[in-house]
DNA sequence: GCAATCAGGACCCAATCGGTCCTGTTAACG
DNA sequence: CGTTAACAGGACCGATTGGGTCCTGATTGC
């Protein structure tokens, strides 16, 4: 496998969009439902990646009516291996990383009893080096982006 | 996640286990038993993590009697990354990583479409210049591996 | 010919993920 | 001050997939 879940994409793709906010502009913030029109993502896992996401500090969140989401860093201050890590858990290739020497019941026996740690490295290296940045930018051509302003509530048949 | 599966950490095992042989040995092959008995890992997997091996060529098999498994190559001509593909499939990390332009329903929405493939590059760059003999090598005191010949059939206490 | 061993399935159970919903809590606006 | 819009933080269920076992052949050495 090694495939991650949907949820870190639709978390790559709506930090993506909520980069797409003028610093100065009237609201700052960007509300769930909105994000969600915008991206074509159901509202409830919008909201519940959000949720994750401000929780480990990735977006900061302003409650209460008018409120939203916001980027906590520019895009480019952002790796990859963050949102991984924040909606995915820690990565970590296998199970027995370290710690947990109750775990392995073929103990001594084991012969790459924590050898993963250098692949988890260069693993962890691999992907810090990569910023959301570096996935927004070229590649999908400016013209398809939808723009901000105007939830464009989507009619019900689509 | 990008936990992977356990199946790929006993391939590590076994194929680790797999060159503790000498190369003029008198059987130069080792059963799925015997390996089975010494890394504790359960027969029925080993057998099946070994025909995988074997299917992708990563190992050569003997069949018949006194017949058995044989690296194909040498540890460290093996990377990691080749081992994950053999028993995790091809290394993506995601779902729509190329082709497939039916499985995204939010079409010209995704703001990140195709933008995962530097990332996956990256990591199989990562995981490609790992083998197993890094893995191997150091880490694991020699006095903790099992000496290859004599299978130790466990007690069933243990 | 017999026995040992690999080959290649089918099969089932469990864990986990994806997705939805519900009930608070907060804060702006009239 | 009340109402409303929006986030917070769960519980919850269904579907998918992986982990593991087993069975029936095919092959080869003795």
């Amino acid at each position: 496998m090694l495939r991650l879940s949907k949820l870190t994409d639709y978390a790559v793709v709506v930090m993506v969009r909520l980069a797409e906010v003028s610093p100065g502009a009237t609201p700052d913030v960007q509300t769930s439902p909105g994000i969600a029109a915008a991206t074509g993502v159901p509202e409830p896992t919008v909201a519940k990646v959000l949720k994750t996401l401000a929780a480990t500090g990735l977006v900061t969140s302003q409650r209460g009516a008018r409120g939203g989401y916001r980027l906590a860093r520019p895009l480019h201050e952002i790796s990859v291996s963050e949102v991984i890590a924040a909606v995915d858990g820690p990565i970590a290739l296998v199970a027995c990383v370290d710690g947990s020497t109750t775990e392995c019941e073929s103990q001594g026996l084991c012969p790459v009893r924590g050898r993963w740690d250098p692949v988890n490295d260069a693993l962890q290296r691999a992907l810090g080096a990569i910023t959301l940045a570096d996935m927004s930018e070229a590649g999908v051509p400016i013209m398809f982006r939808i723009p901000v302003r105007e939830p464009i509530s989507l009619p019900a048949a689509e």
